[in-house]
DNA sequence: GCGGCGCATTAAACTGTGACATACGGGAGG
DNA sequence: CCTCCCGTATGTCACAGTTTAATGCGCCGC
């Protein structure tokens, strides 16, 4: 049995903004299930029709492109409380994949909804558009990583802002945060090699600005790091959920 | 004086999705001007706040973020039809600049009326939300063109692409669309050195794919400059014009 | 307990792309 | 008409990052 929206784990968190009773009931009849997924499990795929969207309550996975040849673009880590399957919402074509990457819960909406959310709530349609300008946004801030930083500074940028992300959804301690990805992971986010990615975090670690070791990140110094990756705003303080 | 909506110049292009005449109405309320800028003109500016969005009518501009030392990813080139800051008009918050490349006429709109929008417009509230996610489809490519391409791959992609949205505007002619950027234009938008583009456009040139000269691109062979760039999506057939 | 697999790490060789320098043509301004 | 600037073009060399290969460690299944 589902979670109802109002008993949702995480919409508590100061991250993410209030929602009203309306709202919460319309969301409530808008979710249609709730679903448990295992680690490497496909949620979305490229060229099919999803009838549903998600949103992410616990666990972390990724969306990426594919060329033919296999060559994989990591475009974005999926977090708790990000929204997925949008894309496929709205232009009805999916372009890209979504996968797990450690166990998922999911919560699932019927996408043949999502008019009758933009007709009886506009504040809700505004909290979507505001998601998907926000997903642009960072894909912004990673084509300019990828296409004008370093090494060095793309993968100081890549973790500053996961960091920020984790920490804001309150899941850091003493300045480590959970990161269950593989160093390939981050190399294809980066458009990197694998064996380029571990020196540059080699560099990170012997210079003690951060470490990433058996699925934590610690960061001694979030600043620095920041310096470092070339960050130049913040992420918002607070962000509708699903 | 402005021109009505119901008179916009490229509205009746089929590229461009049917509006009702309620919705023409609005739109003219929404529209609070026209402004026609010359080339190099800033359009919006990152950590400015605007009051306005716009929809480019006529003319080309560019989309980018710099780096504090200078450096500047290119996002996207702006084309007629697309539309300018809703980033900004929905997150209340502009983080990469627009600027004009020639000329341009921009239709403009009153941001604090876009609430008015969402409340008693859902379709219109639906394009721009397929506008942003559209946006982000492409960034995605993009990324993965940068990321995972090689420079010739990137180049040819980059080119099919936007031979693809000219033509869909019916700026084609022969084979040959205007493309008035420079060749640091293409360079900054792929992660490339000057030096490198030029060299790669040369290759085109020489194997006879495609041919940039004089603010012209023409393509001898689209579907083999698809394939060069290994372009494995269409552009959607019909799309909202705000 | 052993073998195999997946991931991280490292070294060495290689290369696609960057940096630097120079030349040319066209257009604009004086 | 001349000069200067901008953009394009090309050659040469350097290097950041890639590729290839090998090793070690931990975990899982038999």
């Amino acid at each position: 049995m589902s979670i109802k929206c109002r008993f949702c784990p995480i919409r508590n968190l100061p991250l993410f903004s209030p929602m009203t009773d309306p709202e919460l009931s319309f969301m409530e009849s808008f979710k249609v299930g709730e679903m448990t997924i295992q680690p490497n499990t496909p949620i979305l795929s490229a060229g099919a029709n999803s009838p549903q969207l998600f949103t992410a309550l616990k666990g972390f996975g990724l969306r990426y492109k594919l060329l033919e040849d296999g060559r994989r673009q990591v475009l974005s880590f999926v977090l708790p409380g990000d929204l997925i399957g949008l894309q496929a919402g709205v232009m009805n074509q999916m372009t890209h994949n979504v996968e797990s990457t450690t166990s998922m819960t999911l919560c699932v909406f019927n996408r043949n909804e999502l008019w009758t959310l933009f007709r009886n709530h506009p504040q809700r349609a505004y909290d979507l558009t505001w998601i998907s300008a926000s997903e642009e946004r960072f894909l912004g801030e990673a084509l300019t990583a990828i296409g004008q930083k370093s090494a060095l500074e793309s993968v100081c940028w890549a973790l500053a802002r996961i960091y920020r992300r984790l920490e804001s959804l309150h899941m850091d301690e003493r300045r480590s945060v959970p990161l269950p990805y593989r160093q390939q992971d981050l190399a294809d986010a980066l458009g990197l090699s694998l064996v380029h990615t571990n020196k540059t975090l080699a560099k990170l670690r012997e210079q003690q600005v951060a470490t990433w070791t058996e699925g934590r990140l610690t960061v001694n110094d979030i600043f620095a790091l920041e310096d470092m990756g070339l960050v130049d705003s913040q992420l918002p303080q607070s962000r509708p959920l699903m």
